[in-house]
DNA sequence: CGGTAACTTGACGAACATCAATGTGAGTGG
DNA sequence: CCACTCACATTGATGTTCGTCAAGTTACCG
């Protein structure tokens, strides 16, 4: 998918390594770490900062639109991914041939964990609009890590992905424990949380997935999702225009993640 | 809880690391990674090899008594744990108090990631029966990894972080996707395929934790566990008699697993 | 023994899925 | 500019799974 090495333009910045962005299929520009807004979170950063361009574990910008997939089930692994810009959805597909989404990814998070084990990508990486990706190549042959990468590096990704099971493991809790209200309460100041920390209004944003994405993210039937909308609205706790949301009572919203407040169960109930 | 350094004993063996053993309480013995059954799986074997004892960074083993604690939530992360025999549960408790049991571990695993990620442990981490560990000490300070470890190590660590994720997103599908019957199944299957990774019988094995623990695990009541124990076992799929199981009809039970195989809804309905 | 924790069994209802029908808006092409 | 389409979203009615409550039963440990 992503042209590793030959399509390489070496320019005349050649102290830091330089990353090849590719515009709309084939054009692209080399750009320089230094001027990443994402390096003081990206574990490519301090490991790279001493490649020149066109070093086979330099990094590799890329762009891409809504509904195009960095890397699908069963590609081999080369590289985890850090997001530059827009959002995008991971996914996989179970045994019965059902889709499940895992995680949604905002800019400054990285990506790509679930190629490490078996050599293989497990998950379904999609862009969810237009938005860029810059990928940060690492081999894993056997037990030894690619050339480039030093112990300080692989502290960075194992804090990342330790990060990343605290993630899934508050996700298990929510999927398990939580009623659907509290479910989706949850995830809204998830997503908030998130947006804050990708340095967006954490209380008006656009959510980037459909709602059948957050169903199936939580969990819950699309129908289910969409009366939750509904309920939160009708109690002044969100305020939801398609898919803009504003948060109006972030008290509130937070009360019903955690159960202090009751919310009325409008759900499944004839009026 | 696990003295560092202070009573090691040096062995006349200062070629390979030593262990520290400490037997009730206060009784230790060292003993030499080689003779290790778990070598061939355990980061430290690698990295500590050409370690003596005494050394900052080597391996310290310590046996437990069923309920003992090997770590608790807060405590500060100084390394990650290789059962070397028995069986242990990680749990959290959730910001309502609630208790949540989030995996178990058997011999030849690794746990302790859940302390990597803001370096204090989230999770409790219990021996549901006699048993022992090895704890692989590891500093993380800064992005700085221990004196001790290198590259090589670190990316064991990190592919047994990525098997964590994968296990972990397996989980949410479970929890998230699947009915009563079929966690059950799945449960089982997954205890089942560990314990002969771990060297014991697939077939016929002591389930080590409470129906409660069970329960809690798959976010299921007791209540529904039971019946379901009582379920398969008339489906003549396993056969229970206390905590020890035997799998009669494997076939079947993936079958259960994998919802080819329509269970009775024997459950929640007047008989 | 007796007391407690673990487990089982039954009855009932609530929460949510499922089914079905309708609404809505972004494209697309005339 | 208007019809047409198609995916996405809403809304209502009905049914099932599983949690909850309650009352046993059994093992276990002093």
């Amino acid at each position: 998918m992503i042209a590793n090495t030959p399509n390489i333009i070496t320019t005349p910045n050649i102290i830091t390594p330089n990353i090849i962005e590719m515009n709309r299929e084939n054009r692209v520009r080399t750009v320089s770490c230094h001027d990443c807004t994402k390096a003081s979170v990206c574990p490519a950063y301090s490991a790279g900062a001493g490649l020149k361009a066109g070093d086979s574990g330099a990094p590799v910008h890329r762009n891409v639109r809504a509904g195009q997939n960095i890397y699908d089930a069963g590609d081999t692994f080369s590289g985890l991914y850090m997001v530059k810009s827009g959002f995008f959805k991971s996914s996989f597909i179970d045994y019965n041939g059902i889709l499940q989404v895992t995680d949604f990814f905002f800019p400054g998070e990285i990506f790509g964990f679930d190629g490490i084990d078996g050599g293989h990508h497990k998950a379904i990486l999609e862009a969810l609009d237009i938005g860029s990706v810059c990928k940060i190549p690492l081999t894993l042959d056997g037990r030894r890590a690619g050339v480039l990468w030093n112990a300080d590096t692989l502290v960075v990704l194992l804090q990342a992905a330790s990060e990343s099971i605290s993630r899934d493991r508050e996700m298990m809790y929510v999927l398990g424990k939580l009623s659907a209200s509290r479910r989706f309460a949850s995830f809204l100041l998830d997503i908030s949380r998130r947006m804050a920390k990708s340095g967006f209004d954490p209380d008006a944003f656009r959510l980037c997935m459909s709602r059948n994405d957050i169903g199936n993210n939580l969990c819950l039937a699309v129908e289910t999702v969409s009366r939750l909308i509904n309920q939160f609205q009708s109690q002044g706790i969100i305020r939801v225009v398609r898919r803009d949301l504003r948060i109006i009572d972030r008290r509130k919203l937070e009360a019903v993640a955690e159960r202090e407040f009751e919310t009325e169960h409008l759900i499944g109930k004839a009026s």
